[in-house]
RNA sequence: GCGACUGUAGCUCAGUUGGUUAGAGCGCCGGUUUGUGGUACCGGAGGUCGCGGGUUCGAACCCCGUCAGUCGCCCCA
C-alpha cells in the first residue's frame, strides 16, 4: 500500500479559524461600517492584473519586482502577477474605466493580497489588507478626511491605546529631490561608520538610511538634513493645512521625520499609524499621497491619496484586548436526548432559528452525555428533548427573562 | 537570501547519562454512577518520536544532512 501524502498548505499562507476568524470579521465588518460614515464607495478588483500594472507603478528599481512578487505566465505567453497592493490596480481601473468622470472619487475595498517574502509575525504571503484612496483631489482636506478615518476606525476597533499616527512630508517632486541629495551628500561624508546595510542602502534607497534599526547608524540619522529645510512654499503650507485639519478633527499626530517612502511617486504626505505591540512589525494602517503614480501607468496627471491596513495585525491587536471578535456562545442548544425524538429537535430548531435566535443542535453520541455537553458550550438557554407517556418532553433551563423569549419564539410549535 | 530557536497522540506538552513494550492532561468514542443534572469513576481508539543517513550491542535522546514551523535580519509597494 502506497501511503497518500498529504499536500502541505503553502508557506506563508494561513488557514484562519475559530477566534482569530472572529476577530479577522469583526475588522472587516467595522471596516466597512466607518467607511460609510465617510461615504467611501465600495469597488470589487480583480486579484491580478498583467504584471506591467505594478512593474510600472513600483519603477522597476527595487528588489520588490524582481523578487518580491507572484508572476507567471498564462497559456497565451502573457506575465500575470498577483496583486501585491490594491493602489496600482485601482490606478489602473480610473485610467481604463473611465472613473475620471466621478473624480474626485472615494472608494474602499479589501480583500487577499500577495508578496513573495519570508513569512514572519504578522506577516505572510498571502496577506489581508483593508484599503480606501482618493482618487483625483488635490486638496489637503482630502489627506485630512483619510486619516480622520483611519483614526476612528482604530478607536472604534477599541485598538487605539498604544497607537501613535507618525505623520511627515516628502514635500513635492523639486523638494523631494533636493532632500534626497542632500541626504546622499550627507552620508557619503559618514560612509564608513554606517552600518553594512546603510552602505547598501546608499547606492540603492538612501532614504531607508533614515529608519534603520542598526544602533550605529542612530547618530547621523539624527543630524541628517531634513525635509523641512528643502520645503516648497507650496509644499511648506500644504504640509500646514493637513495637520491644522488632523486639530481641527481632534486627531492627535506626532511628527515623524524619518518617515519615508521608497518610491518615486510619493509626494507630501506620508502615515503609518504605530503600534508598540506588534513586535518588529509594528505598523498597523499606512499610505499617503501618490500625485505620480497616475502618469507611470500612461494616464493624465491626478493627485492621489490613500492607505491601507493589514486585517491579520489588526485582528490580533483587537484579540490581545480580549474584547471584539470571540465566538458568541448560542442563544438556545437542542439536546436530543433520546433518538426517537430526533424530529422534534429538528423541527424546534428550525422553529427558533426562524423567530431569530441562534441555535446548535446537540443529537450526536452517547444519549446520557448529551446534556452536559450541552451545558459546557454555555448556551444562554438549553432545551433539553425526551420521550414522554403524551408525546414529546421538552424542558427549558435558562434565565427567567430568556426563557420567556424562548417559549414565545416555539409558541405554536406541535411537538410529535 | 541570512541568522537563532523549535519539531513526540487531534491539541498542549513530559520523556532521566543513550537502556525492556514511548507517557500525562485535554479532546474524542463506549460504559458505570448521578438524575433537573457543568459530578466522579472505568475502559477504548489514536504515535513512520518531521524525514534521510551516521555512531552504537542498543537512538525520541548523540552527530551530519534535509524539510517544516516560529521569531528576527534584509526588504517593505
Amino acid at each position: 500500500m502506497s501511503r497518500i501524502e498529504t499536500p502541505r498548505p503553502i508557506r506563508g499562507t494561513q488557514d484562519i479559524f475559530g477566534p482569530d476568524a472572529e476577530a479577522f470579521a469583526h475588522v472587516v465588518e467595522c471596516f466597512e461600517r466607518v467607511r460609510k460614515l465617510y461615504r467611501f464607495r465600495r469597488i470589487e478588483m480583480p486579484v491580478f492584473e498583467k504584471t506591467e500594472v505594478f512593474s510600472r507603478s513600483l519603477g522597476e528599481t527595487t528588489d520588490v519586482v524582481s523578487k518580491e512578487m507572484y508572476s507567471f505566465d498564462d497559456r497565451g505567453g502573457e506575465s500575470l502577477t498577483l496583486r501585491p497592493e490594491f493602489t496600482a490596480g485601482i490606478a489602473r481601473a480610473f485610467i481604463t474605466d473611465g472613473w475620471q468622470q466621478y473624480a474626485p472619487l472615494k472608494v474602499a475595498t479589501h480583500g487577499p493580497l500577495f508578496r513573495y517574502e519570508r513569512p514572519q509575525k504578522g506577516r505572510y504571503r498571502q496577506f489581508h489588507q483593508i484599503d480606501a484612496e482618493v482618487i483625483g483631489a488635490a486638496e489637503p482636506q482630502a489627506d485630512v478626511e483619510l486619516l480622520v478615518m483611519a483614526d476612528q476606525l482604530l478607536k472604534e476597533l477599541g485598538i487605539a491605546d498604544g497607537v501613535t499616527l507618525n505623520l511627515n512630508t516628502l514635500g513635492d517632486g523639486a523638494s523631494r529631490e533636493a532632500w534626497r541629495s542632500a541626504l546622499i551628500a550627507y552620508f557619503r561624508q559618514h560612509h564608513g561608520d554606517l552600518s553594512e546595510e546603510s552602505q547598501e542602502r546608499l547606492e540603492k534607497n538612501p532614504l531607508r538610511i533614515l529608519d534603520s534599526k542598526d544602533p550605529r547608524d542612530r547618530p547621523f540619522v539624527a543630524d541628517a538634513p531634513q525635509i523641512d529645510d528643502f520645503l516648497s512654499e507650496e509644499a511648506r503650507d500644504f504640509f500646514a493645512q493637513v495637520t491644522a485639519g488632523l486639530d481641527a478633527a481632534g486627531v492627535a499626530w506626532s511628527r515623524n521625520p524619518a518617515l519615508v517612502r521608497g518610491l518615486d511617486y510619493y509626494r507630501h504626505t506620508a502615515f503609518e499609524f504605530i503600534t508598540d505591540r506588534l513586535g518588529a512589525q509594528g505598523t498597523v494602517l499606512g499610505g499617503g499621497r501618490y500625485d505620480g503614480l497616475m502618469e507611470s501607468l500612461g494616464g493624465a496627471p491626478t493627485p492621489a491619496v490613500g492607505w491601507a491596513a493589514g486585517i491579520e495585525r489588526l485582528a490580533m491587536l483587537v484579540q490581545g484586548d480580549g474584547q471584539g471578535g470571540g465566538e458568541l456562545p448560542a442563544d438556545v442548544i437542542v439536546v436530543v436526548e433520546n433518538d426517537a425524538v430526533m424530529l422534534d429537535g429538528v423541527g424546534a430548531a428550525a422553529q427558533l432559528r426562524r423567530a431569530g435566535l441562534s441555535v446548535d443542535m446537540i443529537a450526536s453520541g452517547s444519549p446520557r452525555k448529551r446534556f452536559d455537553k450541552a451545558v459546557k458550550l454555555g448556551a444562554k438557554a438549553i432545551l433539553a428533548l425526551n420521550p414522554g407517556d403524551a408525546g414529546t418532553q421538552h424542558r427549558l433551563r435558562a434565565e427567567p427573562d430568556f426563557a420567556a423569549v424562548v417559549d414565545s419564539a416555539l409558541a405554536g410549535y406541535r411537538w410529535q
